[in-house]
DNA sequence: GGACTGATTCGACATCTGTCAATATAGATG
DNA sequence: CATCTATATTGACAGATGTCGAATCAGTCC
């Protein structure tokens, strides 16, 4: 693994290393797509902390978001998250 | 993905949420085991520092190690990796 | 336009993290 | 035992991170 391939994926592994970004993730991946509102109630944090939350698995390419109206909705990024996947099946070793 | 998952798969993320520790990871993947003298030559940062991400890499149970003499060897635990590997591949959803 | 709701941004703060130099430990070898 | 090499631990410190309250922006509806 080159040192830029591991900056670049020790990114997204940085942006899942967060329990509640991990579970917004898995909210938002279980679903086609997740309104904010309905990813505010789950958490104990305030409506601010998951709006940065969901700002960093942007910024990284795991989420996308678009907003109709007065509502935002997030959807998950497939191919990132198979992308990861393909590593871990692979152990890691090559690439 | 429940509360209690979360915080366990988070802490593996976090594990392999630097870059040090990702490539650590994938040069002790690639191979049986690895000792720990030809893990530090690839590195900018200190001995003391890779001895550090090794033990973070073991404290959540992505390596093992084991001491044969002067030398310590690190091995992959691939049942891990591939817990991992297959979480990203159903893209979080389930679980 | 004014009020209201949903979401983001800002500023601040306590905590966590990566790093190093210095020190300590484990084992081998003279 | 003294010394040397390979790892690990300790202590310290700058910088990053998660969180909140307050303020701001975007749209809707009267």
């Amino acid at each position: 693994m080159s040192r830029e391939q591991a900056d670049h994926v020790a990114g997204l592994m940085k942006a899942l290393s967060d329990p509640v970004r991990l579970r917004l993730m898995s909210m938002i991946a279980a679903a086609d797509e997740v309104c904010v509102c309905d990813l505010m109630t789950p958490f104990d944090v305030s409506q601010p902390t998951i709006s940065h939350h969901l700002k960093v698995l942007k910024s990284v390419g795991l989420v996308d978001s678009e907003r109709r109206g007065t509502w935002v909705y997030y959807r998950a990024e497939r191919a990132a998250l198979e992308a990861i996947g393909g590593l871990f099946s692979r152990a890691l070793e090559s690439v």
